[in-house]
DNA sequence: TTGAAAGCGCTAACAG
DNA sequence: CTGTTAGCGCTTTCAA
């Protein structure tokens, strides 16, 4: 009746510690574990000990050191969803440069869900990361106060609440990019598919693009304004709606993000419409798609915001000080779904 | 020159431990642990524990249980990109299915560099993963054959290695369904786009399509065939050099997956070409945009596939035994990227 | 520098 | 069912 230790079969022997190595040497527990930690050629103890260790296979256990030193080791980046590639790309940028400083990174999945943030957020905290990322936080800044009542370092990555260290994109810079560009491409009625309102990062896009129209004398009238969400799904639904309600728009802000145009632009073409040309279609975050598909869209710095949110964390960790915050400019491209008239515009079915 | 613990102030009072409920319950450190462990109905011991703990906001130290039982609670998953949406929603099923049976998850993105994915599995290891999923594993089977060395319950998923326990799609049975769906829509000259070589899935794929494309007395010429990755942007470059050799195939099958048909749609219409017109074109797994950008493809049930691989590996850690190996079936979906002709299929920049 | 000793929070023999 | 005891592997006083 012993433990269901994995695979300890008699011969298997019991993987090397800190009291093998020290058998090994005639050196004492305590002497190996600080000669670890010191590089090789530091002393001749350390050598002597880097030597045995590498040739006993030896690896620190992360576990028993974290029992002791009340470190994980690991950082907690809590995310929407990771099948949103803005996410993944954030993600992937913190892993890299956790990984780079010796830190492991433990995802959650919230789907902006309130409650399933507190849970997994708490999930996290009893696996006590030493840190964590937050890119789902909400504009109400309920969620990131909560966060900032926790003692633990954090910073927030893409999405922003007031008060609270973050790695952002200029997002109201962003909408005004492109209400700019649409209206000297001689749009005058404009069509907004707003993204979630518990995001910053939509709500800002959509204001920046309403004052810009705003100060052309021009408005966004609100039957030209429907909620279009995150995903394909929800975009093409809203443009649904909008068709349902008007067709004399020219072009639509897309702010959610490109997938949500995608959507778009297949609504406008079962409506027997022409994405780019009868109407054009403006999506954001640029991503790989966006390319091929010749939308026009908004790149916003996601990878970068990513390392930076991670080396801001990781620093804060070390010193304990609180992360400055930063704010990185978006850039506007401009591809075929929004410069009309246009040879390409026109074949093609995908 | 204590060690740097986050936030022990004064006044912060630490944080409970077994001994605290111990000693507010006048009951043993080991009686507490059992009754934690029991439902509070169980016994009046159980209630009472439970109610203390409640009382105390008491959280269970995974770490210190972990150095003891030797069991992590976590699992690591191995993946080559969390960008890329397949892997992403794969990793999501796995999260889902994990945390509903207490365990957490450990990304690791290799890239589908073979150094890359020891030295992650390796840290994996030391963070003491009760089991692996591996959704990165190559054709040639080294990979996978190291993994069952390692004395770990592991299942692959999504991306087969002979031998092994696997979740799988019937990418070979895909590979068919689209060749025969070509065929049957009169093309007679077909190219190829192939994933990386190092993955079954993308080599089934194509194994498929071209024993279909034989059994009707065709073939795909070697100079019609080009790698395409698994990306938009190698899709497109594959695409510029089939166009470079040849114009007159009028169909293409992108068996890396959809967004490298999202490369070559671009890279047909940069060439004057229209896709779904001039040539059709064939991708794989039916992401989101595909629906929006009107792509034939072939859906894969990779949601499933997460659940199925995240279940047998629990079930696997449970009770020791090696996961059964599971296959399931694609399904074509006809789109108007390759049904012509077509009306839908003029018009639309995107 | 080094080693002895204590202990992080928890679980699991073992004996009552 | 309960408490006592021991110890997971590591770090860190403390004294030599």
């Amino acid at each position: 009746m012993r433990p269901p230790r994995p695979h300890d079969d008699a011969q298997a022997q019991a993987r090397p510690t800190l009291r093998t190595i020290a058998d090994a040497t005639g050196l004492s527990v305590s002497t190996v574990s600080r000669a670890l930690r010191r590089d090789a050629h530091e002393s001749p103890t350390a050598a002597i000990v880097h030597a045995a260790a590498e040739r006993l296979g030896y690896l620190p256990d992360p576990v028993a050191s974290s029992l002791r030193t009340r470190r994980s080791g690991v950082i907690g980046m809590v995310a929407h969803s990771l099948t949103d590639v803005v996410q993944a790309i954030i993600y992937q940028q913190v892993d890299k440069v956790a990984l780079r400083g010796g830190f492991d990174v433990l995802v959650a999945a919230t789907a902006d869900d309130p409650e399933t943030q507190r849970e997994r957020v708490r999930l996290l905290l009893s696996r006590r990361v030493d840190g964590l990322i937050i890119a789902d936080a909400h504009r109400d800044g309920a969620y990131a106060d909560w966060i900032a009542t926790l003692g633990v370092p954090y910073v927030l990555a893409m999405r922003n609440a007031p008060g609270h260290p973050a790695m952002l994109c200029d997002d109201y810079a962003g909408g005004r990019l492109v209400a700019e560009h649409l209206i000297e491409q001689g749009h005058r009625e404009l069509a907004l598919l707003t993204g979630p309102d518990y995001s910053a990062v939509s709500f800002d896009r959509a204001q920046g693009f309403r004052d810009v129209v705003r100060e052309h004398g021009l408005e966004v009238p609100e039957h030209l304004t429907e909620y279009g969400g995150l995903h394909t799904e929800s975009g093409q639904v809203g443009m649904e709606r909008l068709l349902g309600r008007s067709r004399s728009f020219t072009a639509v802000f897309c702010c959610g993000n490109d997938f949500t145009a995608f959507g778009a632009v297949s609504a406008l073409r079962a409506a027997g419409l022409v994405p780019g040309s009868d109407v054009a279609v403006v999506g954001f975050n640029d991503v790989a798609a966006a390319k091929a598909l010749q939308l026009t869209t908004v790149s916003s710095p996601q990878a970068e915001l990513g390392e930076l949110a991670a080396a801001a964390l990781l620093s804060a960790i070390e010193t304990g000080t609180t992360p400055q915050s930063t704010t990185r400019a978006p850039e506007l491209v401009v591809r075929a779904s929004s410069s009309r008239p246009l040879a390409m515009m026109r074949g093609g079915s995908v």
